[in-house]
DNA sequence: ATGTGC
């Protein structure tokens, strides 16, 4: 790949493209990699991060995480805090996904104790929480109900007997987005939503279960107050959002915004896929308030997954999920947009923050994070590809110049019609279990799609963040069994 | 990502 030779070092893991880089740019562009990442980075997000920088209202810089790559407008991996008053929101900055997202899940179960159950456990897992493209889930809701679901998130889940009560503690904003209005959502997004609450969905969404192994502890303090407390104990991760429903929200809302954005507002992108509308404009606050909706339903679709995961544990293990410790560590976004507090140039000011595939990473101290984790940070959760790992961090008291946010995964390093022609699905579930990764796919393609050979390597996605002062490691964990979309 | 695409 081809680095721009604008493109200068401002530090060890920090490279930056000046504003003289391209006409427009309001604020320098910033990526976070080491040299080895940056090497490596698809050449398309030079080009759509600083598009981004030319956006109304932008603040400091427009960001790439080091796990980025090309992606609709904004690139995977791009964060742009907006001033509300005179900037944009724009649905390309948080992803056709909203609220895809990370949930960490504890049992006090050891490899051991696992093992042998494995397939089962898998198989179960598979049959129980429904994967692929067009899947449909066990509740069954009129739209009037779905609509509650959308605004309520993981409070609507409580109350109908899928959550405990601290899960919403121990899930980003309470498993809620306050002000999200089911008036703003189309007829359309909730006839494709309504029956997807507890599905997986498919492409890199995933369940999988992981082992912390004692030689993958980072930090032991951290690691304990994360509730990793056993040799070889084993978590459950999963990754999903808000499925076909978010990516109606998304598709309306751009479609919107594109017809009213120059000849309404006057705004000019160098590129449609950065359809945006005036925060204050009427059609940016109805956005904001149906993607809240998007987000809420994707708190209440991991919270019904965890339910089913709960269930399944104890069939398996004969025990009641409480028995088997089966506490969440943390539930994080990495698709949102959010009105934050935060210091600019030694000013406390409030900003509309753009999330796309970058997760928030709050650091000790900060309003926001559970009481428990005062001390440690928020917890968190970096999805590796499933052949490889995954890793939980803490966020750091350092991670203010970029709005407290780090990475969200590896990064695909190949197209997924490349991986489908050098990966075979069936070949690779095999090679897989020989090296002890039990893995069950609703398709072979997609399986193939998300072979590790696609991914950046987890462990420099980390490992940067970590010299970036963004997020430290505390665990890396390692997958045993999976259940891809 | 997505009842996968003009």
């Amino acid at each position: 790949m081809t680095v721009p030779s604008e493109l200068r070092r401002i530090a060890d893991t920090v490279w930056e493209l000046p504003r003289s880089y391209k006409p427009g740019m309001l604020v320098p562009a910033r990526i976070f990699a080491t040299e080895k990442l940056i090497r490596a980075m698809d050449s398309g997000v030079f080009d759509q991060v600083s598009n981004v920088a030319c956006l109304p209202g932008i603040q400091k810089y427009a960001f790439c995480m080091p796990d980025g790559h090309w992606g609709y407008g904004f690139p995977i991996g791009g964060l742009a805090a907006m001033d509300p008053e005179t900037g944009v929101i724009s649905p390309g900055g948080i992803g056709f996904d909203i609220n895809c997202g990370m949930r960490l899940v504890l049992t006090n179960l050891t490899y051991d104790e696992v093992q042998p159950r494995l397939r089962d456990l898998v198989d179960a897992l598979f049959y129980r929480v429904p994967a692929g493209v067009g899947c449909h889930g066990f509740v069954r809701l009129s739209h009037d109900e779905f609509c509650a679901v959308a605004e309520q998130g993981s409070r609507w889940a409580l109350k109908n007997g899928y959550a405990w009560p601290e899960d919403l503690e121990l899930t980003e904003e309470g498993g809620c987005f306050a002000g999200a209005d089911a008036a703003k959502i189309s007829h359309r997004a909730i006839d494709r939503g309504f029956n997807q609450i507890g599905t997986l969905g498919s492409g890199n969404h995933y369940l999988e279960i992981q082992v912390a192994r004692p030689e993958n502890i980072y930090d032991q303090e951290l690691a304990r107050a994360f509730g990793i407390t056993v040799p070889n104990q084993v978590v459950v991760m999963f990754h999903c959002g808000s499925r076909g429903f978010g990516h109606q929200v998304a598709t309306d809302y751009l479609q919107l915004f594109l017809s009213v954005m120059e000849k309404k507002y006057g705004i000019h992108t160098n590129d449609r896929e950065l359809a945006c509308a005036p925060f204050r404009s009427r059609e940016g606050q109805d956005y904001f308030a149906a993607m809240k909706c998007a987000v809420n339903m994707a708190f209440a679709n991991r919270q019904v997954i965890l339910h089913r995961i709960r269930e399944v544990f104890a069939d398996i293990f004969a025990k009641d999920p409480r028995e088997l410790g089966m506490e969440m560590v943390y539930d994080v976004a990495h698709n949102t947009a959010k009105l934050e507090n935060h210091v600019v140039d030694g000013m406390k000011r409030e900003l509309l923050v753009h999330r796309k595939g970058a997760t928030r990473a709050f650091g000790p101290g900060m309003e926001g994070i559970p009481d428990r984790y005062r001390e440690s940070g928020q917890p968190v959760i970096i999805g590796g590809s499933m052949e490889t790992g995954s890793y939980l961090l803490a966020g750091m008291r350092g991670g203010s110049e970029t709005f407290f946010t780090t990475a969200h995964g590896s990064g695909r390093t190949m197209s997924r019609h490349q991986a489908k022609r050098l990966v075979k699905g069936q070949k690779l579930q095999r090679d897989m279990e020989l090296r002890g990764i039990y893995v069950r796919t609703a398709s072979w393609g997609g399986l193939a799609e998300e072979a590790g050979a696609a991914y950046k390597d987890i462990d420099d996605v980390a490992e940067a963040t970590e010299r970036s002062n963004l997020s430290r490691r505390v665990v890396r964990l390692v997958p045993i069994g999976n259940v891809k979309g």
